[in-house]
DNA sequence: AAGAGGAGCAACCGCCCCTCT
DNA sequence: CAGAGGGGCGGTTGCTCCTCT
């Protein structure tokens, strides 16, 4: 127990990763990648902790992630979310796609939490302030959380037990979650969204049935018409969403300019190509910076043109992006390999539309396999 | 113009769980 | 079965930027 072997070792990086780091992690990932974290900074020739290695690839150069701030819809969804699943917020995070655990978290401390005590409800309960006010006697005796209400209140949330692990979707034919919540198991609980199959009707239902409070605040914005419109199959059917951003332009110079080579298009071409063009701002770390574009029109941070980049090469492929590196990514990157489930698609099916439609309008050549 | 304070964000830390040997 | 190691998660910290005074 305690700090990982890896941790241990000296002279290893910390702190704010530079480009160059960044670029040889994307490398090394994109094409063998991650396998084992603790061997990765170490092939990948960097000097960072495995750990760190991870959470960089996580949290920031996924390409599956969606940056920029957050819909209304999505801040409400992490509400209703963390009315249930409380702090969880890796299982919140994958009801969001394109989000990550720590953004959201960071969103909840930094705003959510702030907007609903200025609503006057406790971020903790999900219960009108007032009303845990006056209930702090009782408070032992109160639930945390509203699955935990739920539970004390023998409420008939049918939810699976039966499936800890996450599976493959499979909505059709009905419902698979068919069973109780048992408020006896911790793990029915912490398991609950991670077989990502949890009915996101009946979760609505649930947190109005059990916040009325709530629903004054967000009246409008209940998932079951506002999120999500009637699909036959769960909405949080995804682990992880594959929504592509199209932070930057498609008629953007810049991306143009990262249109792979037609001798010897390797992937570190792509990539190399990509940072070169990448208007990507880095002053403080990066004693050589990596040739950076005079920035034309508004600055864009290169992560989330690295996303339009990869996203559209995805997309271009049928949208298969588990072939777009040509390369098995295991573990949370299942993005990559068990995004079959199209119902996150639907979920900006409207925003991918004009996507799809800026990528065919662009002379933008899919890299294929990089 | 400069300093203080707050907000937002990236990254680290410590712990837990799971798997392998 | 127990211990070691790796992956993952939630909490926390620290930095940067912005706004206000």
């Amino acid at each position: 127990m305690g700090k990982h072997s890896c941790c241990y070792k000296q002279k290893l990086r910390k702190g704010l990763w530079s480009p160059e780091e960044d670029e040889k992690l994307l490398r090394h990932i994109t094409k063998y990648g991650h396998g084992c974290w603790s061997s990765v900074p170490k092939q990948a020739g960097l000097q960072r902790c495995g750990k760190s290695c991870r959470l960089r690839w996580i949290n920031y150069l996924r390409p599956d992630l969606k940056r920029g701030t957050f819909s209304q819809e999505e801040e409400n969804l992490i509400i209703e979310l963390h009315a249930v699943l409380g702090n969880r917020w890796s299982q919140i995070a994958a009801q969001l796609p394109g989000r990550t655990d720590n953004e959201i978290k960071n969103l909840w401390n930094s705003s959510l939490k702030k907007k609903l005590k200025q609503r006057g409800i406790d971020p903790v309960t999900h219960k009108p302030l007032s009303e845990v006010e006056n209930g702090e006697d009782n408070k032992s005796q109160q639930p945390t959380n509203s699955l935990d209400m739920a539970s004390g209140a023998s409420t008939e949330l049918n939810l699976n037990t039966d499936n800890p692990k996450p599976g493959p979707v499979s909505m059709e034919g009905g419902s698979p979650c068919s069973n109780t919540i048992n408020s006896t198991n911790n793990n029915s609980r912490k398991d609950l969204f991670m077989d990502s199959q949890f009915p996101i009707q009946q979760l609505n239902w649930f947190t109005q049935t059990s916040n009325k409070a709530f629903d004054s605040e967000f009246p409008s914005t209940s998932m079951s018409t506002t999120l999500f419109p009637p699909f036959t199959t769960s909405f949080l059917s995804s682990h992880i969403g594959f929504k592509p951003s199209l932070t930057v332009s498609s008629d953007s110079p810049s991306m143009a300019s990262f249109t792979p080579h037609s001798s010897s298009s390797t992937e570190l071409q792509c990539i190399g190509s990509f940072f070169e063009s990448s208007s990507y701002s880095w002053e403080k770390e990066a004693p050589n910076p990596i040739h950076l574009m005079e920035t034309q029109g508004d600055e864009t941070k290169w992560p989330e043109y690295l996303n339009s980049q990869l996203l559209m090469a995805a997309a271009l492929q049928n949208q298969a992006p588990q072939t777009l590196c040509n390369i098995e990514i295991k573990s949370e990157t299942d993005f990559f390999t068990n995004s079959s489930s199209n119902s996150m698609w639907s979920f900006n099916q409207h925003q991918q539309q004009q996507q799809q439609e800026a990528l065919q309008n662009s002379d933008l050549c899919a890299y294929g396999h990089i």
